[in-house]
RNA sequence: GCCGCCGUAGCUCAGCUGGCAGAGCAGCGGACUUUUAAUCCGAAGGUCGUGGGUUCGAUCCCCACCGGCGGCACCA
């Protein structure tokens, strides 16, 4: 069933209602209707009126038509816009017999203009007299229905404009999502960073662990891959002295869905000379607390800075028992692992065994906004050593709620270090890791040229809303999930 | 990839391990001048996800496939 089925008469109705629109002479799709007021503002100039009280206040609306209540004589509608919904009111003794048939006999759904006065019923409702009206667009399907909404999940997510029109919570979160980011690019633009854009066709993909989407360029005749990153190519930008970048869009990973995954999603990056992954905490803190206040988080979880910290060996000590700093080779941490009775994966490598533990027994407990540090170099291919911890990488992680949102560090800028990992990464591809790392000599010479210290971090910004919104699902914060076909 | 649950009218949902497919909203015809999920009367609306199978007979039982959700595996 479904939108694209084949109209039935609740359709036939529609269009029936359109040509004889346009045998009155009314245009059902006009091309413009100025001087609009959102409803939120027509609500907030008239919010001390008491019951029963009348204006002069003539106002301006547009919007979809939601709901009908009467005929005849007289009738109230409900206009829903962007910012609210605002009750109207039709009567024949001021539209007269013809205008107000007309106006009663569209269907809801239709996009209409209003022209009204303002006054707040017996029952206290805020109402517009209409005036005058204008369809501005016939609504040709049913919209939703009007109290429960529309709630079958597919639905909802392949019919985005759906779920949009019938469920305001859903118009509220997207709204909430647009000023995460715009209150991100404040802050990020106020402490000094240039926003950059670089390529999402690259020749060769790199900077995180992940398989790449690949396409393919006719006039090059190349194969090209989509970004799973954008670390590599903002790290030369540092090369270059920008000195302060941040680069906020879309990353794509050839990977599986769930709730926490989608192929395509909103990557944060900013990377900043001078820096180390300390200084970078600092800073995601305080933006993630900025953040939560500008788009007014009241959410069970205190974001405010600082977070709690906790090196990734005693987060997974305390949950486990076990010190994967003491156990520094796969066969001794197995060992270990199988003495605590836990589930010891056949084909995992020492670092697979670290991430198992942090996986399955730490991060599902991390509610409080935590930072987890200092990481096996094994799985770190792009941060600098540890200043004191041998083996151990200067790279944190960010928890909230379960969800890992960030992932940062003191990046590595000794070029022939980065080249020893880049052969580390080349026999793990060779071993059949399809995750590992290509070499990247362009990357190579640009650390060459020098890069001062710097630190750098990856915000996962889809997660970061589910935290912000209290959303269970990436489907619910992506306006337009994957699906299959 | 594996396992489980789900798919019935435009929307929200009922449907008794098998006997002609049900309601509310919306829509259609009508009544009503202060409603707030308005109310009342009337008439409509279906490839029960798709394709097979079992059966006298399948929305219901079996198989496959498609799609969704959840879990596991994989993965930031």
């Amino acid at each position: 069933m479904g939108v694209g089925e084949e109209p039935s008469d609740v359709f036939a109705a529609r269009r029936r209602k359109l040509e004889s629109l346009r045998a009155a002479g009314i245009e059902p799709f006009p091309h413009a209707f100025d001087h609009v007021e959102p409803i939120a503002a027509v609500r907030a100039q008239h919010a001390s009126l008491t019951p029963g009280e009348e204006t002069t206040a003539a106002h301006r609306v547009a919007g979809r038509l939601a709901a009908r209540r009467g005929q005849g004589k007289m009738a109230f509608l409900d206009l829903v816009d962007r910012s609210g919904r605002i009750q109207l009111q039709a009567r024949v003794d001021e539209l007269g017999p013809e205008r107000m048939e007309q106006l009663l006999s569209l269907d809801l759904g239709d996009l209409l203009g209003i022209d009204g006065i303002a006054f707040v019923s017996r029952r206290g409702e805020l109402t517009l007299r209409i005036t005058d009206y204008r369809v501005l667009a016939k609504s040709l399907r049913p919209p939703p229905e009007k109290h429960h909404g529309l709630t079958d999940v597919e639905t909802r997510h392949r019919h985005r404009e759906l779920d949009l029109i019938a469920n305001e919570d859903a118009r509220e979160l997207f709204m909430t999502r647009a000023r995460v980011i715009s209150a991100i690019r404040r802050f990020l633009d106020s402490e000094g960073f240039i926003e950059v854009e670089t390529p999402v066709l690259q020749p060769l993909y790199g900077g995180a662990a992940a398989r790449p989407f690949t396409t393919h360029h006719n006039a090059l005749d190349r194969d090209l891959y989509l970004r799973i990153a954008t670390e590599l190519y903002l790290k030369r930008l540092i090369v270059g002295g920008l000195e302060r970048v941040y680069e906020l869009g879309k990353d794509f990973r050839n990977e599986g869905i769930d709730s926490t995954h989608n192929p395509e999603f909103t990557m944060l990056e900013w990377y900043e000379a001078y820096a180390d992954y300390l200084d970078v905490a600092d800073r995601c803190e305080r933006l993630v607390a900025h953040v939560a206040s500008e788009v007014g988080y009241a959410g069970p979880i205190d974001l405010s800075s600082p977070w709690r910290r906790q090196t990734l060996a005693e987060a997974i000590l305390d949950r486990t028992g076990v010190d994967i700093l003491r156990f520094r080779d796969r066969g001794t941490l197995a060992a270990e692992m199988r003495a605590r009775g836990l589930a010891v994966p056949e084909e995992d490598t020492w670092p697979q065994l670290v991430d198992e533990l942090l996986s399955k027994h730490v991060e599902p407990a991390l509610i409080e906004p935590t930072f987890l540090l200092d990481y096996p170099v094994e799985l770190s291919p792009f941060a600098k050593r540890h200043r004191a911890v041998d083996g151990l990488a200067e790279r944190f992680e960010a928890y909230i709620g379960g969800l890992e949102i960030a992932n940062a560090f003191t990046e590595l800028n000794d070029p022939d270090e980065q080249r020893r990992r880049f052969e580390q990464q080349r026999a793990l591809a060779g071993a059949g890791d399809l995750e590992a790392q290509p070499y990247d000599e362009a990357f190579l010479a640009a650390l060459e040229q020098g890069m001062p210290p710097t630190g750098g971090i990856g915000i996962g910004i889809d997660r970061l809303v589910m935290v912000l919104t209290g959303t269970r699902s990436i489907r619910e914060v992506v306006l337009f999930p994957a699906m299959r076909d």
